[in-house]
DNA sequence: CGTGCAATGTTGTCGCCGTCAACATAGGAT
DNA sequence: ATCCTATGTTGACGGCGACAACATTGCACG
């Protein structure tokens, strides 16, 4: 596959990195396929020829946002006897991951990726929760929070670690952030889920 | 002011209402001025008079949104002496609120939004902070965590009812809710902070 | 070594959208 | 009664997603 005047080369993946640098840059909402053409210096519809929509291109930066966060949260280093530390090293591990790939986050949550979820993608996001649900019931049998209903205590960490994500890069509350020093935050929010 | 054939009447008032219902129904990508116009049977540049731009409509929806949550949060029939009552009362009366106006929460934290706010926004969003931080300081005066920096404590709590509002009104974590009761959800979640 | 097909580009078109300009109408202030 | 302003309408422009028709390229296969 060589570079030539009229064919890009590698049109796929060259769309996918600069989509990426758009979201981050200017939010998803301002994600534009002929916008990329444009940027790529090809025509208006070659976009076209390997997102069929706009909502292909943004499940494809989805698919590449799971395979990241599984690598991220692949239990951090931590050995799996050590199952409380091992599950608030996946918890800060997340939090991280989503400060470093903020578009690819808001790829896999968009309202349209969900909707038109195909197989592969859906049997991702249930990799997802069923390691993070293992996660937790280890911890648990471990010894930490042994009574508390293992549905309502999974829900109450997610809940915990999506808001400090929204609150790290939501551009409605980033400025909360001003004088706070950031990992001390993210810090004692996954702390005080342990303690 | 009366409705004839060529003025509407109250065009200002139906176009708000009316985008709340679609904001909620279909999402925020889903509305459009002219979609609202032909809803209303008005000419498709009619809500122009009203609304110069799609991100000045939805201002004044986040402005609602900021009296109506104003009004959900007053001190929830807590009592003064009450702090930390109070505070917790004033968490879940606003995960409550999220969950019965998404579509106000959702104008309310949305970039364009955001990027565009006039004084009068920013005003408002200063006043519920500050009204959240005064609950907060008033409850750590009356010996809850008094140890902990308030800075660190505010941006816990709120991130904290930040992510129990997503998961129950965002359509990615919505389904988590399958066989769990939100009450208990919420009642637990905001609880595990004061205990 | 050709040749034909599939992959991948291009141009052109359609309809929806936000926005603006120019014009029409109604109703209240004077 | 008259005019002014608020609030409608129609028409236009450019950007966008999506599709169809056509062009080019390179690889598989005889």
């Amino acid at each position: 596959m060589v570079e030539t005047a009229y064919h890009h080369g590698d049109l796929r993946n060259a769309l996918v990195k600069r989509a990426v640098q758009v979201i981050r840059d200017h939010g998803i909402d301002a994600l534009s396929l002929r916008g990329l053409a444009r940027d790529l210096g090809v025509s208006h519809a070659a976009p076209g020829r390997h997102f069929k929509t706009k909502v292909e291109l943004l499940s494809a930066i989805a698919r590449e946002g799971y395979v990241s966060l599984a690598e991220a949260s692949d239990g951090s280093g931590v050995p799996e006897h050590e199952a409380v530390q091992r599950l608030r090293a996946m918890a800060k591990a997340f939090v991280h991951w989503a400060v470093a790939n903020p578009a690819h986050h808001n790829a896999m949550r968009h309202p349209e990726v969900v909707r038109h979820a195909d197989p592969e993608l859906i049997q991702m996001l249930r990799e997802v929760r069923r390691t993070r649900v293992d996660a937790i019931r280890a911890a648990q049998a471990a010894g930490w929070r042994p009574n508390v209903d293992p549905e309502v205590l999974s829900l109450q960490i997610v809940a915990t670690l999506v808001g400090a994500a929204a609150l790290l890069t939501d551009p409605f509350y980033r400025d909360i952030f001003e004088a706070t020093d950031e990992e001390a935050f993210i810090d004692h929010t996954v702390d005080s889920l342990f303690d």
